[in-house]
DNA sequence: TTTTTATATCAAGAAAAATTGATTATAAGA
DNA sequence: TCTTATAATCAATTTTTCTTGATATAAAAA
């Protein structure tokens, strides 16, 4: 979902609603911490990766890394796909791409497929 | 200062350091609220504003004002101006267009004049 | 069917960030 | 000089977020 395509209800003078406004704080929440901008990499750099994965690159206990991922996941900049026992995460590139400039392509964003 | 200019110390396979993920932390962080969102927006707007001038068309008072204009101001997404008695708040153009997509121009974004 | 593996969730505590009202500093005006 | 206006900062409190260890769930393997 765009986050852009939220309208832009006029309330006072045009400008957006509140709802606008708390759409992008959930998504730039998301972002605002080291430890998820650093899944955020790896995700970018390795596609398609499970949370087994993600542990032995990054140096953090498992349900620490559930948590970071269930907020990615929660404001849509990332995806989760079920295979079994395991769970595979993706990049969101829409989303990212959305809000994310080009300069950081392939670092916490990068071109679709 | 261009945060994509911080070097990308190769520590374990090329991975960026600390420091590259804590400097985007902060500046995410300082987008990650509706009520900065806002101010963000309406220097958009409106080009260069003083405190009073927002205090008007964001409700809220002065003193909070004043910190979340300085948490904006510290992870150097808008620059500030003193004129006799008044501070002018503007975007940091360059920052922000680093970090932000095309897509979110004349939002929390606009091209430099 | 019992065990193991992968991963989510929960509850409690710790840490960080936001809010508030008061105070301070400084410049401009009377 | 005395007063007013603009805006930053501070300390105390409240709220939010993060971390941890334990537990739950469900699939695969033995």
């Amino acid at each position: 979902m765009d986050p852009l395509s939220i309208p832009l209800i006029p309330t006072d003078s045009n400008k957006p609603s509140p709802e606008f406004f708390q759409q992008f704080e959930k998504k730039f929440k998301a972002l605002a911490d080291e430890k998820r901008l650093e899944i955020l990499y790896e995700i970018t750099r390795q596609g398609s990766v499970c949370v087994c994965d993600l542990s032995e690159t990054i140096e953090m206990k498992q349900s620490k890394l559930s948590y970071h991922l269930k907020i990615l996941l929660d404001a849509e900049l990332i995806t989760k796909e079920t295979k079994g026992t395991w769970n595979y995460y993706q990049l969101n590139y829409t989303e990212l791409n959305t809000l994310l400039s080009e300069k950081l392509c392939c670092v916490f964003r990068a071109d679709d497929e």
